[in-house]
RNA sequence: GGGCAGGUGGCCGAGCGGUCAAUGGCAUGGGACUGUAAAUCCCACGGGCGAGAGCCCUACAGUGGUUCAAAUCCACUCCUGCCCA
C-alpha cells in the first residue's frame, strides 16, 4: 500500500472535482481498505471512451487495494437517471436489461479487473424496501431541495412533465451508499447533484458521507456534446480497431490534448513533447489514435489500423479487406448487365431504392475507381463499389 | 371535478380547408475543398414506378365523421402542460 499522499495524487489526477479531499485524506489514515462503489445503468449494450474515463478511475482504486463494488442498477434503470435528460426516460423490462448486461460485462472486462469485482444488482436491496422504509427514505429530502436541481428545475419551468419516480432516483441511488457504507463513489461529473444527495443521505442514516470523485465529461466526436449513444457520436470500446482508429482521428483537433488525458496514460508532459515535435495536428491525432486503439486490441491490431488509416484515407488507396456481398444472380441479365440502383437495395447497401438513387445522382457511386453516372453498368470481376468517399465492397456473382 | 392551451417528419418548430410529402433550423447523407478532418460552398433528405416531365401509395397522436377536397373543421378517445377546486 502506497502512502496516503501519494493514493491521494494519484486518485485526483484529472478529475473534474472531488468532494473532499481532506475528507478523503482522513478516510485513508483511518482505514487501509476503503469501500468503493460505482453505480452503472444497465440501459447501455455497449461501453464507450467517455464511461471508460470513470472505469479507468475504478481500476485505479483496485490498483491501490481497495474493496470495489459494482452495482448494476437493474431495479434505478426501471427508473432511468434524469440525468441532464430534458425528457423522462422509457422504462426498461427486467428481460431487456438483463440482455444488455450479457454483453455488458464482458466489456467492462477491458478496463477494470473483474476477479476484484464485487459486482451486485441493486435490486438485491431495493426490491426488499417496505413502503414504511420508503416513507423513510423519502422524508429526509424535500421537494425544494430536489427542484434545485438544474434539470428538473428546467423542465419544470419550461412545463416538461416531470414523473414523480424520477423525484425518486436519487433518493434510491443514495440507499445504495447507505446500503453499501460506500467511503468513495465514482461517476462523472454530471452525477454532482445525486451525489451531494447520498452524503446528504448517508449522514441522515448516521453514516460518514462519502467521497464523491467525479470525472470530466468527455466529449464525443462532434467536439461539442458529451459523448453518448442516442447522440451517435461515440466511440465504443468494442469498435472494430480501424473503425475507432477511424473516430478518433475525426474528433476536433482541439480535443487532442483531453483524449490524451482522460483516455490513455501517457503523462502530460510528454504530450507537450509531442505537441512541439509536431507542427500538422494530424500527425499527433495520429499517435493518439495509435495508443487508444492499442489500449482495447493490442499493439499489433493499432499498428495495422495505423497503416490501413494511411492507405485508405490518405492515400485513397484501396482497403485491405474488402466486404464481399453476394449479388443474386437475377441481377445480371443475359447482356451480363446490372442496374446498380436495383444492385444497391437488394443487398441492402441501400436502405430504399431511392437513397441508391440519391447516392448516384450526386456522384456518390463508384465503380472500379470511377465515378458512375447510369444505373445500368456492364457487370465483370472484380466489381469493387465505393459509395461515398470510403466505403467499399466487392460485389461477387453468387 | 371545472376551465384553457397543446400533440406535425430523427429532433425543434411553422402551417390551421385545396396551391402540402408539408416553410425554416438542427442532425444526417452525397459532392467540391482539405490533413481523416474542421471551416466554407453546393445538393439531397417518406416510399414505389419512370430516361424524364411526371404519376401513384403511405404519413401531421388514435378512431369515427363533415366535405368534391382535411395536418387544417366536428365528435369521441388517449397523452402533455397551465389555471381553478
Amino acid at each position: 500500500m502506497q502512502n496516503t499522499k501519494e493514493q491521494i495524487l494519484k486518485i485526483i489526477e484529472n478529475t473534474e472535482e472531488v468532494i473532499n479531499v481532506e475528507e478523503l485524506e482522513k478516510k485513508l489514515t483511518k482505514k487501509e481498505k476503503l469501500t468503493v462503489k460505482l453505480g452503472i445503468d444497465p440501459t447501455a449494450n455497449s461501453i464507450h471512451l467517455g464511461f471508460a474515463v470513470v472505469l479507468r478511475k475504478f481500476r485505479l482504486l483496485q490498483d491501490l487495494g481497495h474493496e470495489t463494488f459494482l452495482i448494476l442498477g437493474d431495479f434505478t434503470a426501471l427508473i432511468g437517471d434524469p440525468s441532464g435528460k430534458n425528457k423522462t426516460r422509457p422504462m426498461l423490462t427486467k428481460e431487456q436489461i438483463q440482455q444488455n448486461l450479457q454483453t455488458y460485462i464482458p466489456q467492462l472486462g477491458k478496463i477494470i479487473d473483474l476477479s476484484k469485482t464485487k459486482i451486485v444488482y441493486n435490486s438485491e436491496w431495493l426490491s426488499k424496501m417496505k413502503p414504511e422504509e420508503i416513507v423513510k427514505l423519502t422524508s429526509q429530502y424535500t421537494l425544494a431541495q430536489m427542484l434545485e436541481r438544474e434539470d428538473f428545475k428546467n423542465r419544470y419551468k419550461s412545463n416538461e412533465p416531470i414523473s414523480l419516480h424520477e423525484l425518486l432516483y436519487p433518493l434510491f441511488q443514495a440507499y445504495d451508499s447507505v446500503h453499501l457504507k460506500a467511503d468513495i463513489e465514482l461517476g462523472g461529473i454530471d452525477q454532482k447533484f445525486n451525489f451531494l444527495v447520498t452524503r446528504y443521505i448517508q449522514e441522515k442514516y448516521n453514516q460518514e458521507p462519502e467521497i464523491a470523485v467525479m470525472m470530466p465529461i468527455l466529449e464525443g466526436i462532434d467536439g461539442i456534446n458529451k459523448m453518448s449513444k442516442s447522440l451517435n457520436n461515440f466511440i465504443g470500446i468494442d469498435e472494430k480497431p480501424l473503425d475507432m482508429f477511424v473516430k478518433i482521428m475525426s474528433i476536433p483537433d482541439n480535443l487532442i490534448k483531453r483524449y490524451f488525458s482522460l483516455c490513455t496514460s501517457i503523462p502530460s508532459e510528454n504530450v507537450e513533447k509531442l505537441f512541439s515535435l509536431y507542427n500538422n495536428p494530424k500527425d499527433i491525432k495520429l499517435i493518439l489514435a495509435k495508443e487508444i486503439v492499442s489500449i482495447y486490441h493490442g499493439e499489433n491490431k493499432a499498428n495495422e489500423s495505423y497503416d490501413e488509416f494511411i492507405n485508405v484515407y490518405s492515400k485513397r488507396e484501396l482497403p485491405s479487406n474488402i466486404p464481399l456481398i453476394k449479388l443474386p444472380n437475377s441481377l445480371i441479365d443475359n447482356d451480363n448487365n446490372i442496374n446498380i440502383i436495383d444492385a444497391l437495395y437488394l443487398t441492402g447497401l441501400a436502405e430504399s431504392k431511392a437513397e441508391a438513387k440519391r447516392l448516384l445522382s450526386h456522384g456518390g457511386i463508384y465503380l472500379n475507381g470511377n465515378k458512375i453516372t447510369n444505373k445500368i453498368v456492364k457487370y465483370s470481376e472484380p466489381f469493387i463499389l465505393r459509395l461515398g468517399k470510403f466505403n467499399y465492397y466487392s460485389l461477387i456473382k453468387e
